[in-house]
RNA sequence: GCCGGAGUGGCGAAAUGGCAGACGCACAGGACUUAAAAUCCUGGGUCCGUAACAGGACGUGCGGGUUCGAGUCCCGCCUCCGGCACCA
């Protein structure tokens, strides 16, 4: 995942996830493999946006800034990435695109008998009033409706940037609030971003964190009549065999038919209730709303099933934005409903049979209907069937879905984001209309200012560029921007074609690079391997499915997911175990550890440290340990005479670097010397290792093959010059300077770069005799040596005459004996 | 509460159901040095045992189970980390 460039610099997380993708390039390379390994900036974001309203400074300045400051480290850490294709998700070649697919969303609908995006064009509309009932199917559509407000940031937020009523940047409180906004029906594809799952690569946790996200949810929609007529109260339920259970109704405090429903008496009880809720910030509602409130309607409605009059109560703990912001309350068989009806008085009845041993009262799981009538005896999933089918026929509800997941809030007032490419062109009533503008008004820059605060109005900074705002013929531009995820939503198929100023990306190399393509190189359609932070479970990874999703239908990509395989790097903690931070005090720089051990092993310490997915402490003694490794590797290749000479010239004055490195000969006991099976042996164990390592991702494991190596080369008088040049082939990856640099001393033309990867010979790993462990009852007695040909008869025999073995058999018949081919033998007496 | 993931030496960790602790850190002893650093060599799970070897018992969060054999598989718990959470 490319970064956002902030004022701060690298953090030593960033490495972690670049560093094994760096080292998986360097590697798919070696194999012969064409690789796109590009880097870029999320740029657009709040941290310029603010550091501009405090300085002055215009965040492009800034972002530039921090731009170069991540261009100097990344490259100071050596990755391969090629930088023709870097690119800027504020630069507006790029953004052009951005606001291009906007156009693309805005003027699609979702079509549900095909299940996917269409062109508006193709969506059937009614004769009159057509252009607002295709302003109310597009995919990108404007919302006048509570919004998470943060006063804070001065801006709206998404659902997915709001954390326990509080904004995910910076912990400041939101409110709800209703306001104009624009929003992304990414709702149409909760089905489809829920299927795509199953056919991608990503680990269990991160597709559960994303199902638990989209919340799926299958019951039934129930018409609840009211005892005074007029309109039903649509619900939802899970459970409808518990209908004969509800004996009371909860309409969210906001629901529309409150002030419809609500009787004369009470009239005073319901207004101070919403009013009192409207107060509560959500944070409040959410943290301590355990204990349940909620006051009485004075209306009824009737159960039809028993043509019961139940009472309807508005509570907070019935939301209006889930369902249909109304439950029917079966205190018998819900936590919540049996809370509130104890604390209200309200009646109760069991209509499940819990299985034998438990309490049918407040049972939640799948039983046997009771008191129900027409279901009496039958088991949950058989009553649901049987009381849906029921309802249908009357008329007074269906199987319905739903979702936890709401449609994406996509605008936002700040400045430093993509401008929407929409005017506002006025009616002659007066009211304004939004329109699109065309493709060839792209890119639509935001205007130049000064100030970048909110406006007193609240209106959004761009609303100031009055000039920019107004245009001619009476129409105004949205002022609205769009928010950070915007920009990542695609921009890994802007990497495949980032120079196309014609297309986002052209359909050849979208197809080559995603892999459907009949040239690709890969059958794993889409990236094949993306790797970044579990952070963006919901956020990121969720919309950029969305709008792949969406571009898949409309034929701009030929894939249906955006990311094959995604592997989420760990965390890396603070040496104390502690999460790292500033005011901990515990966060380390990647410049002071490039600057005091160098690159190579900065970036080998960060894959040694433990499995790339796991969260891990950082420990600089680590980083010392191999840099010593690294040290040990120098002196292996490089003569120890010249190298003290250089050490001189380094502490004498005036000397140029890169010549006092020259000097440097390689050791003489580096020879064009056949190698011993021995030498053989240890090289084709280490290319092994490290081979099959890299496949599987264990780069810790596959430096501790290096180190062996290492340990067992250092012993060695005479070193044979291809056993040593195969092992820097494979040093490569992981410390690339310093493995060309030896390449270089020992010459033989390429850059180890380009160089193809060894192969392992199986045959020169074969031991010619293994040492076998003889058990008695499993538990390990003696080792013997036998030959590799040894058959297990023999191994058997050779286990039973070991002497000490024999006292552990001593007066005991042998039961049994197990051999296990070249590893051990178990002799059960 | 629900859903994921993880618990192995002093520490980071390693181990297709087959010799637990590879590799590294820290530590200890030794060599080199006037000395220190760096470097090189050696050692090490715990306990019992031995003058020293030898030898033995125990040991992968806890309790059971399957198996000739379990860190690994199954059942039940505990703890930690991450996510979701009045979602009907």
């Amino acid at each position: 995942m490319f970064p956002y460039p902030s004022g701060a610099g690298l953090h030593v997380g960033h490495p972690e996830g670049y560093t094994a993708t760096d080292i998986l390039a360097r590697y798919q390379r070696a194999l012969g493999r064409n690789v796109l390994h590009p880097m870029g900036w999320d740029a657009f974001g709040l941290p310029a946006e603010q550091y501009a309203i405090r300085s002055g400074q215009h965040p492009r300045k800034t972002t530039e800034a921090n731009i170069a400051v991540f261009q100097r480290q990344i490259k100071a850490l050596g990755f391969s990435y090629d930088w023709s294709r870097e690119i800027d998700t504020t630069d507006p070649r790029y953004f052009k695109w951005t606001q291009w697919i906007f156009l693309k969303l805005y003027n699609s609908w979702f079509n549900s008998a095909t299940g996917k995006a269409e062109p508006i064009e193709t969506l059937p509309c009614p004769a009159q009033e057509a252009e607002a009932y295709r302003d109310s199917k597009r995919l990108a559509y404007v919302s006048q409706a509570p919004v998470w407000w943060c006063e804070e940031l001065g801006t709206v937020l998404a659902n997915e940037e709001v954390i326990d009523g509080k904004s995910e940047v910076g912990g400041f409180p939101v409110t709800r609030r209703p306001m104009r906004q624009w929003m992304l029906r990414i709702t149409a594809y909760a089905e489809r971003l829920l299927a795509g799952l199953e056919r991608i690569d990503w680990s269990e946790s991160l597709k559960e964190m994303q199902r638990n996200w989209i919340g799926r949810s299958e019951g039934a929609e129930v018409q609840f009549p009211l005892a005074a007529g007029g309109p039903a109260i649509s619900v939802f339920t899970t459970r409808p065999d518990t209908l004969f259970g509800a004996t009371y109704m909860v309409l969210a405090p906001e629901h529309a038919l409150v002030d419809v429903i609500t009787t004369a008496p009470q009239r005073a009880a319901v207004a101070a209730y919403r009013a009192e809720v409207a107060r509560k910030s959500d944070l409040e509602r959410t943290e301590l709303a355990r204990d349940k409130t909620g006051v009485f309607t004075g209306a009824y409605a009737v159960n039809t099933v028993n043509n019961k009059q139940i009472p309807i109560w508005i509570a907070d703990y019935v939301l209006a934005s889930y369902g249909t912001g109304a439950i029917m309350a079966v205190p018998g068989h819900d936590t919540r409903d049996l809370e509130f009806a104890r604390k209200f008085d309200l009646p109760m009845v069991v209509v499940v049979q819990a299985p034998a041993g438990q309490d049918s009262v407040g049972f939640l799981g799948d039983g046997i209907s009771v008191h129900s009538e027409f279901l009496n005896g039958l088991p949950t999933p058989e009553a649901k069937k049987k009381i849906t089918a029921w309802l249908e026929e009357k008329g007074l509800g269906r199987n319905t879905v739903n979702y936890k997941l709401r449609d994406w809030l996509f605008s936002r007032q700040r400045y430093w984001g993509e401008p929407f490419p929409i005017v506002w062109k006025p009616s002659p009533d007066g009211s304004f209309h939004h329109q699109a503008l065309p493709d060839s008004a792209l890119p639509l820059l935001p205007p130049e200012l000064s100030d970048f605060k909110p406006t007193a109005t609240g209106e959004p900074p761009l609303a100031r560029a009055k000039s920019w705002v107004e245009l001619p013929d009476g129409a105004k531009r949205e002022t609205n921007t769009m928010p950070q995820w915007a920009g990542s939503c695609w921009y890994y198929l802007r990497f495949t074609d980032a120079r196309n100023d014609r297309q986002f990306c052209g359909t050849e190399p979208e197809g080559y690079w995603m892999g459907t393509h009949p040239a690709g190189h890969s059958a794993r359609p889409g990236v094949d391997l993306y790797v970044g932070g579990i952070e963006h479970a919901v956020l990121h990874l969720l919309y950029s499915r969305f709008w792949h999703n969406v571009l898949f239908d409309l034929g701009y990509v030929s894939t249906p997911e955006p990311f094959f395989k995604l592997v989420n790097q760990g965390l890396i903690l603070g040496e104390d175990g502690q999460k790292m931070s500033k005011s901990r005090g515990n966060a380390v720089n990647p410049d002071d550890i490039m600057g005091e051990f160098g690159a190579d092993a900065f970036r080998l310490y960060e894959m040694f440290m433990g499995p790339l997915e796991m969260v891990k402490p950082w420990s600089t003694k680590g980083v010392e340990g191999v840099y010593r490794f690294l040290g040990r590797v120098w002196r292996l290749f490089v003569d120890e005479g010249s190298e003290t000479e250089f050490e001189q010239r380094q502490t004498a004055q005036g000397v140029d670097n890169a010549d006092s490195l020259a000097g440097i000969k390689l050791s003489g006991s580096i020879a064009d010397a056949p190698a011993t099976a021995a030498q053989l042996k240890t090289l084709h164990a280490c290319i092994k290792k490290v081979t099959e390592d890299l496949d599987g991702f264990r780069f810790n494991t596959a430096i501790s093959a290096l180190m062996i190596f290492v340990n067992d080369a250092i012993t060695w008088e005479t070193k044979p010059a291809a056993v040593m040049r195969n092992f820097l082939l494979l040093l490569q990856p992981f410390a690339p300077h310093l493995a060309e640099e030896l390449g270089s001393k020992m010459g033989g033309g390429l850059t180890l770069a380009y160089e193809p990867w060894p192969k392992f010979d199986l045959d020169l790993l074969a031991e010619e005799t293994i040492e076998i462990a003889v058990q008695v009852n499993g538990k390990l007695r003696d080792k013997i040596v036998a030959p590799a040909g040894a058959t297990p008869a023999d191994i058997e025999a050779a286990a039973l005459a070991s002497e000490k073995v024999r006292p552990f058999m001593e007066g005991k018949p042998v039961k049994k004996v197990i051999v296990v081919p070249k590893r051990l033998v178990n002799i059960v007496v």
